[in-house]
DNA sequence: GTGGGTTATGCCACATTGAGCATAGCGGGG
DNA sequence: CCCCGCTATGCTCAATGTGGCATAACCCAC
């Protein structure tokens, strides 16, 4: 996995992130990214693919999302064209855009945070 | 695996949370929470005292910060009155503040977010 | 009815993390 | 001079997370 080592001169840029915890579980920019995958690719298997990890985990992610908020973010089938594959529900779709609106109206905050950041780190 | 609940009567409430990911280490509530138990406290084991850690776990997160910044957020002073004791560096006390204010300019948008997560659950 | 690709799950090995325990060094106060 | 509380740090153990197989069930297409 790419850990990127650090050139002294550019040391990795710090960043911010937002997680949601909803019941025991925790959402945040990698289980979005997955859902956004399983949407265009149609399927578990593809998403986890185009991920880099394993089915195993995440369907895992998939089934605790479905959990954590009562009502699937994702329905799936089982056999039939192609095997089977996966949706986004209409809530699935809804956390995504939800999701991606906060972290634009958190933008700025964070990116004042950032600046500060750089400046103590550069003196 | 459905998981439910174990008690159906108070859900945890859902919220939101904010991380500075800098250099190889991550600066979250808990973290600021340490810093503000040290300031008051006076040191880093009535901090960890407070906060229900150990204080090789204190001392190991003051550690992490202090090398994430370069710079020191706590400094340290060991025997002596009292033992020994540790205070924010003027760093320290500009990092809690800006944490502070991010999470104050973040609220609305957080609110608004958790408030939908509130309605799905609901129906 | 056989095959292929997918969902659904269990099991085990390994890495990471935090807890708990132990110890050493420090220096002002009694 | 010795004690006390605190900083500093190492080591071990339990819990948890992830990765990598392995397997079963399913169902449309051929």
């Amino acid at each position: 996995m790419g850990r990127r080592k650090a050139n002294p001169d550019s040391p990795a840029a710090p960043y911010v992130r937002v997680k949601l915890h909803i019941a025991e579980d925790a959402v945040g920019p990698g289980k979005i990214d997955l859902l956004r995958f399983i949407e265009t690719e149609g399927g578990i298997s593809a998403a986890a693919r185009r991920m880099g990890v394993t089915y195993r985990r995440a369907w895992h992610l998939v089934d605790t999302m479905n959990s954590a908020f009562g009502n699937p973010v994702v329905e799936t089938a089982v056999g039939g064209d192609g095997g089977g594959g996966a949706r986004l529900t209409p809530l699935g779709r809804e956390l995504i855009a939800n999701y991606d609106e906060l972290n634009a109206r958190i933008e700025p905050a964070a990116r004042d945070l950032l600046e500060w950041v750089e400046q103590t780190r550069a003196r």
